[in-house]
DNA sequence: TGCCGCATTGTGAGCGCTCACATCGCGATG
DNA sequence: CATCGCGATGTGAGCGCTCACAATGCGGCA
C-alpha cells in the first residue's frame, strides 16, 4: 500500500499555474460569467493538467451543503428498497451513507446514530416501519434537516413515501374469495411493524365483510423460518382452511415447506398468497401468487422527494402513496378440494 | 419541514460560555492532559448545555481523516456481504458510503465514481469479483488511499479477503461422488466472475480426477431465472445425469423449479447442490444441500483489515482466505434411481 | 532573591473553498 | 474631456477545527 496519499491540487495551485488569482479559477470551475475566453482556456488547461477537483470537505465547511444523503435502515425492513435508493441517489447527484439501526425502538440509540453524521449530510431517508415516532419527534432527531420516511403508516402526517398495504391485501383476499375460498387463514408479519399491521387489519376487515373466521391467524416475524413455524402452528390449530394469506414472500416460502412436510399440496389442497414479489417468488414450486411492490419506484420517489425538500424550501409536506399489484401465479387455485385440518 | 437547520454550537461558542479559550475547550474535548480539574468541569458543562459536537467537515479539512469508508459494489455481487460490512464498519467507528457500480468493466466509469468521493473517505472496500484490474491499476484508481478487495481471485496479490471457492466446490463434488454419483452436471455462474470461474475450474479438475464427463456443463448468470433456463438446457442436451452442481443457491432454486416442471423429483431422480447457503436454502422443497459462506466473517475481516491499513502504516499487504463449509440437507441422496436424460 | 521547570492557558496560522466587496481599465455617453 | 457603466480580475474575511508555539503563574531550589 503506497502510504502517502497523493496530494490533491487546490484552487491556488491551479491559479498559480494559470497565472491568475484563485478567485478567477473559482469562477471558471463554478461556471460564473465575466471571465475572458482566453483566461478561461488557460485555467481549464491547468485544471486538466493538475487533475484538480474541489475538496468536498472544504465545500461542506463553507456552504453547509454536502450532497450526501443518509439512509437509515431499521431491522426487518432490510434489503429491498436499498438498491433502488442507491441507484436513484446517484442519479440525482448525491452520495449515500447507509446506516443500519438494530434497536429502532430506543429513541436514544437513534439520536446517537444520527449525531455521528449530523453535520455531514443534507437529508435523511428513513426506512422505518415502526410508527413509534411522531413527525415532531423525527424532526427533532433530524435536527431540522429534511427527511423522508420510507414505508410508514398510510396517512402518517409526515414527508413519506408508502405503499398502500390495504389495497394490496384487499386484492389478495378478493382473489381468494373469487376462487371460492371461505376458509382463509392468515400468517401475519410482526404486528409492531406497520406494514404487517396494515395488512393484518385489512385482512380482518375483509374477513368480516366476507364472513370469514378472523381467528384463523398466527403471526411470524417476516423471516423464512418464522413462516415455517407459523404454518405448523396453523395446522396444529385443528381448524380447517383452504387458503393462506401470508405476510410476505419469505414466510410464504417457509409455509410452503411446512405444507410439503405435512403432505399437503399447494395449490391442490391449500392456496397460498405471498406479499412483495421477491425475485425467487416466480420460481418456487409452485410459482407464488403474490402482491408486487415496485421497490424501484419507491426508491426513486423517496430520493426525488427528499432532494426536492432539500433544494426547494417550498416543497410541501406530503405522503406519496404507491399501489401494489396482485400477481397471480400457480400457488392459488379455484376451490375444488375438501378443506384440510380436522 | 422546519426550513432552518438548527445552528450547531462551535468550539468558540463553548469557549465563550465556559469563559476559556477555544484551545482549552479543544483540549477537554480531545482528552488532552494539562487542564485543571475545575476548568474541565466548566467546559464539559458548557458542552452539555450547548449540545456541542465537533464539525466533521472541519475535522476532515484539517486532519485529512474522515472516518468514512466507501463500499463499492459491482453488479451481481449484490447484497450478501453488505449487512455484515455495514455492521462492522459501525462497530469499528466508521461511517459507510455505499456506491453501486453497474459497469464494472469500464475503468473510466470506476474512476469517475471514485473521484466523486475521493477526498472524503479514508479507504475503500471493493466487492469486485471481476479480476480485470491489477493491484497497480486499483491503487492508481484509489489514488493512494488504502483499499481492500472483497471476493477476488484466490492468490491475487492485493489486499483482499476471499473465500476459497476451490475448497467449497471440492467438498460438494466429493459429497456427490461419495453418494455414488458419477453422472454429475454443472450449472456454473457467469465465467467472467472470478467466483464462478474458480468453482467451474475446480469442478472440471474434479471431473477429471473422478472420470466424470466435464462437458455436462452450462452457464447461468447467478440469477434465479438463469438457473431455471440452464436446467432446461441441461435436460435438453439428452445426456443422462444423476446430480447437478449449481453455481449458487438462487440458480439452484430456479433449477429445482425446472426439474419439477419436467416431472423429475429431487433428490429421488436428481441430487442438487447449491452454493452460498442463503436464508431460504433451508426451506426449499427439498431443503438445499449447499456450501455455506459466512458473510458475517467476510464482512468483519474486510473492515478490520481495511481499518488496520488505514490506522497502521505497517500493516502488510495480504490475502485473507476463509473456508466455506458444506451443509448437507435433503436435496442430495445416495444414488439408487436410474439416470435421467436420454 | 533570582532563576528554572512545569502545569496551565492562550495566540496565530492555516486546511481549501465561498462570497461580498474592491479595483482596474476601457469603450460609450453627455 | 470628464464621467459613467460594466466586464474582468483580485482581495480579505471567515467557515470550524488542529497544532505548533507563546505566555503566564507558581512552587522549588541554589
Amino acid at each position: 500500500m503506497p502510504d502517502s496519499q497523493i496530494k490533491q491540487a487546490t484552487l491556488r495551485d491551479v491559479a498559480d499555474m494559470a497565472g491568475v488569482s484563485y478567485q478567477t479559477v473559482w469562477r471558471v470551475v463554478n461556471e460564473h460569467p465575466h471571465v475572458a475566453v482566453d483566461t478561461r482556456e488557460r485555467v481549464l488547461q491547468a485544471v486538466r493538467v493538475l487533475d484538480y477537483r474541489p475538496h468536498r470537505a472544504a465545500q461542506v465547511l463553507t456552504t453547509g451543503r454536502s450532497y450526501i444523503l443518509q439512509l437509515v435502515i431499521f431491522e426487518y425492513a432490510y434489503g429491498d428498497p436499498l438498491p433502488a435508493i442507491l441507484h436513484w441517489a446517484r442519479e440525482f447527484g448525491y452520495t449515500m451513507v447507509v446506516t443500519e439501526l438494530k434497536d429502532a425502538t430506543s429513541t436514544e440509540a437513534v439520536r446517537a446514530t444520527l449525531r455521528e453524521t449530523a453535520q455531514m449530510i443534507d437529508g435523511l431517508l428513513m426506512v422505518m416501519p415502526y410508527p413509534h415516532l411522531s413527525y415532531e419527534a423525527l424532526a427533532e432527531l433530524c435536527q431540522g434537516r429534511p427527511f423522508v420516511v420510507v414505508n410508514t403508516e398510510l396517512g402518517a402526517k409526515m414527508p413519506s413515501v408508502v405503499f398502500d398495504q390495504r389495497h394490496g391485501t384487499r386484492q389478495a383476499v378478493e382473489h381468494l374469495v373469487a376462487l371460492g375460498h371461505r376458509l382463509i387463514a392468515e400468517i401475519s408479519g410482526p404486528l409492531d411493524n406497520c406494514d404487517a399491521q396494515a395488512r393484518h387489519e385489512t385482512w380482518m376487515s375483509m374477513a368480516e365483510r366476507y364472513g370469514l373466521d378472523a381467528r384463523l391467524s398466527v403471526a411470524g416475524d417476516f423471516e423464512t423460518c418464522s413462516g415455517y413455524g407459523a404454518a405448523k402452528r396453523l395446522l396444529g390449530l385443528g381448524q380447517p382452511f383452504t387458503a393462506v394469506l401470508v405476510g410476505n414472500d419469505l414466510m410464504a416460502l417457509g409455509a410452503l415447506r411446512a405444507f410439503d412436510e405435512a403432505g399437503l399440496r399447494v395449490p391442490e389442497d391449500i392456496s397460498v398468497v405471498g406479499y412483495d414479489d421477491v425475485d425467487v417468488a416466480a420460481y418456487l414450486s409452485p410459482p407464488l401468487t403474490t402482491v408486487r411492490q415496485e421497490f424501484d419506484i419507491l426508491g426513486r420517489e423517496s430520493v426525488e422527494y427528499l432532494v426536492s425538500l432539500i433544494e426547494d424550501a417550498r416543497t410541501p409536506i406530503q405522503q406519496r402513496v404507491l399501489y401494489p399489484e396482485l400477481i397471480v401465479r400457480q400457488s392459488t387455485r379455484s376451490l375444488n378440494a375438501s378443506p384440510v385440518g380436522v
